[in-house]
DNA sequence: GGGCATCAACCGACCGTTCGGTAGGCATTT
DNA sequence: AAATGCCTACCGAACGGTCGGTTGATGCCC
């Protein structure tokens, strides 16, 4: 890569990743193009040299960070010397991390917005980040259950139980972000660490 | 009430109503004015003539359904034929109910979009919905915990496992809403049973 | 006749998008 | 070494259209 393409990757990047804020903030249809374009201290203009519309910068903008979030996960999942607990704590760890911090674990509502006017960002979303993030986790249990260290347990169910309340305090601390006792309201560690317990002893052999 | 009134509430109703269907279809931003008034079959100026401005109009969307969702579930916990157990799995039907089909349940990623925009409406949405409905479901628990038939379990602990699947499983749906498997990837009946029996055996005595 | 609901017409601001053009780096030709 | 042509990045200005919101008039029902 020569130096131009390196500082086209840059700029692209850099437009990304203050575009991601912006819709996070206000959502699509409340993040305009120039306020964006202003945000990245450029013109209108410029910013359409580098994506070809709106719709091409939040496409973007969704799938900019899909292979980070799901390599620390496989991390934990490849890691030879934790049993299927261990995994499967560290997993949720990891998880509560990427839905409250990482812009991709916090754009559910965002997709729910547009998800009538962009099937296939949905679609895109679900394909290539939801259900890979699902098969790994369900990795650890498979694994701890061929082991005998977690009993048998419907798939579905286990990520009803799994995922549904860290969605659903990410998608709290975004819906009450202004409130200035949000932690108070939604503490992410102790919330993480019970759920933790419970997953770890609905999986537990009877 | 006359019959003027009576007229002049069965519109701004006719008008939250369709408002409501709409602004969960495409967002705040995403919904015009326009289009609101055009799906009402009235002309913008009539539009402004039952609602100060949109915002005003959306906080009238966000508060309607308020009463109705934390009726039901009320209804349910002063029932006095019923055993705490027995409460306790009405209300998670209730709450599934509400949260899939109700639009008020369903307006969560909404209240996200335009929670920095207009603070007020998430703190609303907060107080006057999601507390009241807490609080009832709490009284239920507690019931069961003096009459011995629960457990003691923190309480936003309880909230977290009991609210979270629910409140996800209604997101999904919303941001995958155009998949034609929606019902295989998301079967609400089954979850909400497994995940009813769930929490009654995390609430049972040890 | 007086208050109310509705309307067509209109407003300035902003939307996403495009256009014509400029500045500067790089490679090839002279 | 100078001149040429091309490319990328960027910009000011403007496009047609839509936004939320307003005005004044018209019909209608009590």
């Amino acid at each position: 890569m020569n130096q131009l393409e390196k500082t086209q990757l840059d700029t692209r990047t850099r437009i990304i990743e203050t575009a991601t804020d912006m819709f996070l903030l206000r959502g699509f249809s409340g993040t305009s193009m120039s306020a964006i374009a202003q945000s990245c201290n450029m013109t209108k203009a410029s910013l359409y040299h580098h994506f070809q519309g709106k719709e091409d910068l939040f496409i973007a903008c969704v799938t900019y960070g899909y292979a980070d979030a799901l390599e620390a996960l496989a991390a934990i999942a490849a890691d030879g010397s934790l049993s299927a607990e261990q995994k499967l704590r560290a997993a949720v760890d990891a998880l509560y991390t990427t839905m409250i911090i990482s812009p991709v674990g916090r754009m559910s509502p965002l997709i729910a917005e547009v998800s009538r006017a962009f099937p296939s960002v949905a679609r895109s979303f679900h394909t290539e980040y939801v259900e890979p993030q699902r098969a790994t986790l369900w990795g650890i249990v498979e694994e701890g259950q061929h082991s005998g260290a977690f009993r048998n347990f419907d798939k579905n169910q286990f990520f009803h139980l799994a995922f549904g309340p860290m969605v659903t305090l990410s998608l709290s601390r975004e819906m009450f972000a202004t409130f200035d006792d949000l932690d108070d309201h939604f503490p992410v560690d102790d919330l993480r660490d019970g759920h933790a317990a419970v997953l770890l002893k609905i999986l537990a052999p009877e």
